[in-house]
DNA sequence: ATTATCTATAGATCTATAGATAATGC
DNA sequence: ATTATCTATAGATCTATAGATAATGC
């Protein structure tokens, strides 16, 4: 029994047994940050969970917070570029549809493990998240505007802003709440039927 | 000049100069922990904090978890013990001043900093959280079924339950976004406008 | 020659403990 | 004697770097 560290031996690996050891250091620091934050995770634990030595980290990234940045960089597309990309024209149909669109992107594993990391180290917090959020709530205020000026949804019951929040809030809470990176099925399930159940209520509220 | 690392000498402070220790150490530390996460914050930064050595920590608490435990225990009233705690007969009043009290429990410096601390480290994804927000949602659903059998409220928008989330996640999510630890003056102003906001849109969403 | 891995190590920092020192309260 | 602080230190772990090793591609 030669080396007990690791079971490879020094020196470059052959074509054959070398993977894509960028994307699968990305994916286990991802996956680490996810779970224990920026601080509780190590370059050394990254390196572990692929089976590497952990300077093999630095031929890769310049340093512990470049591959941070790089993992967050993961997150697919945010909500105000999946959710608003349909033209919306019959009220009840759009609200159900945005929030079926919003939970479906959401609820993939990647976006799951990036709500963990950014529920994390305080960039809920952060600005570009809100601003993210503001953008979508801006962007469903305008398409509630039109709808009240074409008398579609009724009026009296508040802005086009208020209606906004009140219709995105509840489906983000339920993302934070059980659409993480550690969510159990049932968790996942309670976010669906929430969603739906919200989406429905809330689509109701427009034109009874 | 003789001792550089500290400005205090060994042994007992005498009687005036000791203040309450373990308070300030606690104040320390919640605030640490809130801005930084448990992996992020060190003994040593809390004692610094303090202006003592690391090691006083380890006379008043049994190590670095203890100290966790305490400075979590350190929330005030949770919501479901402050919101409720009022006979709900006419629905619009009181969905409105339900409001108005989550939003008085929630915008303190503590509870701020209690915020803080439970969205890192994973604590939103806590069972202890998410208990305590089905309990108040529980309390809700029977206020509001109440008044659905008595003809208070309108019946044909959706369950009891799902009027509870409606009104409780906009809140709770404006709690998350805006009343948090480093939360600024502009940002406690937004989410009381946007609470107040929703509590008198879904007021009027009940009735009309 | 370049690239991708390894071993070894420096230097910083962290949690925790041991033992000294000085004030308090009996 | 007890309590509340201090200094000093052990031992673990962390980030980062230097230099060796072996496969690849020209």
């Amino acid at each position: 029994m030669s080396s007990i560290t690791s079971g490879r031996r020094p020196g470059r690996p052959s074509k054959a047994e070398a993977g894509d050891t960028k994307a699968a250091l990305l994916d286990a620091a991802l996956r680490l940050f996810a779970q224990k934050g920026y601080a509780g995770t190590s370059i050394r634990a990254i390196a572990r969970e692929v089976g590497l030595s952990e300077s093999v980290l630095y031929a890769h990234f310049a340093g512990k917070q470049a591959i941070y940045d790089a993992a967050m960089s993961l997150a697919g597309p945010q909500a105000a570029d999946v959710a608003l990309d349909e033209a919306p024209d019959e009220p009840a149909a759009f609200v159900e549809s945005f929030a079926a669109r919003l939970l479906a992107a959401w609820d993939t594993p990647r976006s799951r493990q990036v709500m963990s990391l950014v529920s994390r180290d305080g960039l809920i917090h952060d600005e570009t998240l809100a601003a993210g959020i503001e953008n979508v709530l801006g962007h469903l205020a305008e398409v509630f505007a039109r709808w009240q000026s074409e008398q579609r949804i009724r009026t009296d019951l508040g802005s086009p802003d208020d209606l906004a929040y009140a219709l995105l809030a509840p489906i983000a809470h339920a993302r934070l709440l059980w659409l993480h990176g550690e969510a159990t099925q049932a968790q996942r399930e309670r976010a669906r039927d929430r969603i739906q159940a919200h989406a429905a209520l809330f689509a109701r509220t427009l034109t009874r």
